[in-house]
DNA sequence: AGCCGAAGTTCATTCATTGAACTAAAGTCG
DNA sequence: CGACTTTAGTTCAATGAATGAACTTCGGCT
């Protein structure tokens, strides 16, 4: 048990948590689910992780009711929609603390007011922290738009995209 | 260099947080650090994980500016601190998507006013998220106390602690 | 029917984690 | 002071997970 994907019985919500989305690769699986990917070949194009792990993290994530299967698609369920303000808030810190020379990789806003949201996810102008079907991410200064080709990247390096959208 | 601790080259600040605390016990880790733990040992008996490992993340952690290390201490730096968002984040999924049948096991309180703060960590009647060393712990009614029996269990165990607070 | 791409599975190699045993230094007690 | 204990690690063989390449399967298209 101690072993692999679990952790030994402690009394914590954050172990409970990271069972199901702290293996290697898992949020950054997430975040794609987030973007609006839903096809296998699109995230593993995106990510360049091998297929064996990748399959085997879909059916995890849909076996704890984080995504939803539909045929070839992956969705994210209520559960999964619900992990985005602890995705956001790892997002921020990578933005803050390992920031590129430039600047900000990613940038969100808004869509219902243009305004873009503050590191907690606040929208100032709307007083509230939007749902994130109502978040747009764009390249910011510090992206580098060279490094990937894939067609996921390609979508997100043309302009704003919203959030959950299919790609 | 895809193996291991680090996500290809992606222009992904999530990757770059997960390449820092991505790795398997090492947010465990620094929620010990926000409790207040601050030795090898009270951190290896209350996550119950190989020593070898424990010594490894503390020096991932120094190296990238997380925690440092003072004497036999290892305390959170400023970046470590600002991580505090996001590590409550993933709690507060885990309280409510993998709840325990009796409800929440810890509970989260603002000293300066009494308050229990809500789940993205705002105070509603200070109106303001406070800073971590203004908040306090103590089990709620989902606790299973009996679990473990080492040093800091027993400090949570016993009532409200306040957070970075040396145990 | 034959071809292509998407969505996987299988497998040998490489790497990380585990738990037990060991070491070294600091603190405690008689 | 000297023996004992605790703390803070290191080392190592065994086990489990990740990797990348090759292979399979299925649906759609021509």
């Amino acid at each position: 048990m101690a072993l692999g994907r679990t952790y030994a019985e402690q009394d914590c919500s954050l172990a409970r948590t990271l069972e199901v989305v702290g293996e290697r690769w898992t949020l950054l699986v997430l975040r794609d689910c987030f973007l609006g990917v839903r096809r296998f070949c699109d995230i593993q194009a995106h990510l360049d992780l091998p297929r064996a792990v990748l399959s085997d993290r879909l059916k995890s994530l849909v076996a704890a009711g984080v995504l939803e299967q539909s045929g070839k698609e992956y969705t994210l369920t209520a559960r999964g929609l619900s992990l985005w303000p602890a995705v956001y808030a790892l997002q921020q810190w990578g933005e803050r603390e390992c920031a590129a020379a430039e600047g900000r990789r990613k940038l969100f806003r808004h869509v219902a007011c243009g305004t873009d949201v503050d590191s907690v996810g606040f929208c100032s102008s709307c007083a509230v922290v939007p749902p994130v079907g109502e978040w747009e991410i764009r390249p910011g200064p510090g992206a580098d738009l060279s490094l990937r080709q894939d067609r996921v990247a390609q979508v997100l390096a043309a302009g704003p995209h919203r959030l959950l959208e299919p790609i």
